[in-house]
DNA sequence: TTCTATAGTGAACCACCACTCAGGTTGAGT
DNA sequence: ACTCAACCTGAGTGGTGGTTCACTATAGAA
């Protein structure tokens, strides 16, 4: 659409710092952070952060968005895994307690996992199912998995995810509770920490 | 502490149709409800509703301690039947279907749950948790919950329910998976309804 | 060095919302 | 009927927060 056309030096510096004071800001306090304080914890004024993005949600929107993306390396990275011979069970423990801790951590989490299911460019979302699918696939031909789940399931448990309201060691239990009810069998997920 | 004082007919009406209105509204669009359109919702002015609510946080309070009462009654019951001989995992599965339908049907419900586990009257809390203990363990006693699940864990799975924000299939499938994770036995759940 | 498109500045604007108060109204006791 | 404490009214206040814009500054090409 646009032409590419080179941002200027500076441009590009004070875009990255509005990025990074508002990937600070919306982690640790949520997206009720407003458009001042993001500026001056940038060393910028507000009609910058605004040329660069017209509207706050265009604002959230590329933290949120960058964090999906993240969360859908980790996947792909999950399924490349297991398609080299690893435990679908043991990968999808392993992400669900990542993803769960990042969100222990970070609030924008729930709202990327939350827009991954509702929202997000389908293409995303797409990529996103098809990795779950993938999951899901090796889960039951390896018998770990309860028959009936689905990827939608996958999803739903994701998008439920308990956030920092909750300490470490709810959000650990809830996951391992998750687990369970997604296994085939519920002894196979207690595997000590 | 203040004597009671029986309050004056028109406003004991519209003390009633202030909570109707709020209730109305903050079930349907959440606590972002402004305090002038539940006033209008209730054919009043805004500064009798601060009359009988000094402060939004009290309106709220109000509304959510009912709720709150109403789940904590609904508890007491299944845990009366289940002292009568009533099977403790029919009972948990009841409650928790009714919870979440509820919560699909008003936003307050959610918010009504967290404040169960966080703040809320140490009394009601107090009370809570021990009805949940009691269904603890009967589901331990007659064998249909996993071993180490605990009242806490209850809790924990209450507070982290969907809302209004995902549909109807999905809440019901959410809950049944949470059950499965409660089980002893997985294929205990599977009660096609 | 000169020039200008691109970028930055921050006071002001405006819509929203919880909350107040000076003045008018009325239920209910006598 | 009379009285007044309790009650109601709704325009106004103060604060917040997203957004704009007239003006200034500068990166980078010529």
């Amino acid at each position: 659409m646009t032409a590419p056309h080179r941002l200027r030096a500076d441009a590009a510096r004070n875009r990255a710092n509005i990025l990074r004071a508002a990937r600070t800001l919306f982690a640790a306090r949520g997206e009720v952070v407003g458009i001042d304080e993001i500026a001056r914890e940038a060393g910028v004024a507000v009609g910058t952060l605004y040329r660069h993005f017209p509207t706050k949600a265009d604002l959230v929107n590329a933290i949120v968005g960058d964090l999906a993306h993240r969360i859908f390396t980790a996947l792909d990275e999950a399924v490349a895994r297991i398609d080299a011979g690893g435990s679908a069970f043991a990968e999808l423990t392993v992400l669900t307690e990542r993803i769960s801790d990042a969100a222990g951590v970070d609030r924008t989490i729930k709202a990327a996992m939350h827009n991954l299911g509702v929202q997000a460019d389908p293409g995303l979302a797409d990529k996103g199912r098809n990795g779950l699918a993938r999951i899901v696939e090796a889960g039951h031909a390896e018998g770990s998995l309860h028959p009936d789940v689905t990827a939608a399931d996958l999803m739903l448990m994701m998008s439920t995810m308990p956030g920092d309201e909750l300490p470490e060691e709810a959000r650990r239990r809830w996951v391992q509770l998750i687990l369970r009810g997604l296994a085939a069998d519920p002894a196979r997920v207690d595997t000590g920490g």
